[in-house]
DNA sequence: TGCCGTATCAGCCAAAAGGCTGAGAGACCA
DNA sequence: TGGTCTCTCAGCCTTTTGGCTGATACGGCA
């Protein structure tokens, strides 16, 4: 049987060639290529069509991993892709999964981890790291759970179209801290501004 | 039977004179105070408690007619607000009868037109200019409607969350037209900002 | 032929929104 | 007692929006 083929991506040569010799160790895994750059991923998985692409999100400069991921899906690539990060935002697991991304993983998961994840993810499993999944699976399952009170409390008010200004006022708080709050919204939605906030706010039904 | 209590509110000293005369050949229409702001009109309002307020949307300084009635409805009082104005844009009207305003007539109406409006207001009736008429139905029946189709593809990208810079890109068009429709979009739709317009198209229905 | 509606664009300016950093107070929990 | 969460606020700077004015072009309709 042919060995799973792999793209590396990530802009840290260090962590690229660390990931390189984890996964040599593998005898059904062969990394096929590396790119330090959304723009090199997208090239390489043109000419090269690996079965999955491994990416970081955070990439220094250019078109980061969640763009790369979505313009990977547009051109309906059938390569699988896996998430691998330091970190685990809120935002960042529920835009990577939007953008199409298979599985989720921190840098720090076990290397078994990593390798069932690669394999998985050929076979169309989803694999994420506990810490990962248990946010996401909140997030499911109630979005609204996951803000405080007070800022389910700023999200109504907000979808009815108010300003920043508006909503101090209605709330007896400064523009200031509407707008604290207003950036905790944004993150755990995963969204950037007000308005995708909104469209997903009445979206995510029950709030209309 | 005691005369229906009115009060004129208006920036335009002629126009209070006009409309004073013309209601004083009503014996069951009285005249009892004036005002030339918002503001004037709301102490005026408080002191004398006049059965039915006729009111500009333009006023000069300070507060607009909008918000006055906006304030009247607040306090609960039982003064029936009947918009008398030049134009009818489609914003203003939208904006008036969501503020709370019993009627709209336009200050070219037949004086019968505006005595019978009057009268009606006080008993709960609302009445309207047959041009205002026939907008506001247009509009509640299909808001969109109104819209041009270009106004109406753009709309429907707004409500995804898109930024101006994005929607013309999609668009294939400037960021100057984007913000030309956008301004149009919102006068039809009677709001300000894209949040109130999103969360408006949302909730027409149809459009999710 | 001239006007009107639609769609396109520009430039200028003010207001609103957003990103970032830092910080203090009170609650709660280990 | 110390850490963590929530809520509050400030200042600074950049980007985005929105308001206003005016302009060109095309197609239909009177």
């Amino acid at each position: 049987m042919n060995p799973i083929t792999v793209l590396l991506v990530d802009d840290h040569l260090v962590v690229r060639s660390g990931l390189k010799a984890l996964l040599g160790t593998q005898p059904d895994i062969q990394v096929v290529a590396e790119a330090a750059s959304g723009e090199e991923a997208l090239v390489q998985t043109e000419q090269l069509s690996p079965a999955v692409v491994v990416m970081d999100l955070a990439m220094g400069a250019g078109m980061d991993g969640i763009e790369a991921i979505k313009q990977l899906r547009r051109r309906d690539s059938r390569q699988a892709v896996l998430v691998f990060t330091t970190y685990d935002s809120d935002a960042d697991i529920v835009r990577a999964v939007d953008a199409g991304a298979m599985g989720y993983l921190l840098k720090d998961a076990a290397p078994e981890e990593i390798f069932s994840a690669i394999r998985g993810a050929v076979q169309g499993k989803s694999v994420m790291s506990a810490p990962v999944a248990s946010r996401l699976f909140q997030q499911l399952r109630n979005p609204d759970e996951i803000l405080t009170p007070r800022e389910a409390e700023l999200l109504s008010l907000l979808i009815e179209g108010l300003s920043n200004r508006e909503l101090g006022r209605r709330l007896f708080i400064s523009e200031a801290t509407v707008k604290t709050h207003l950036a905790h919204i944004y993150a755990k939605l995963g969204v950037e501004t007000r308005a995708a906030a909104i469209a997903t706010a009445i979206r995510r039904e029950g709030m209309r």
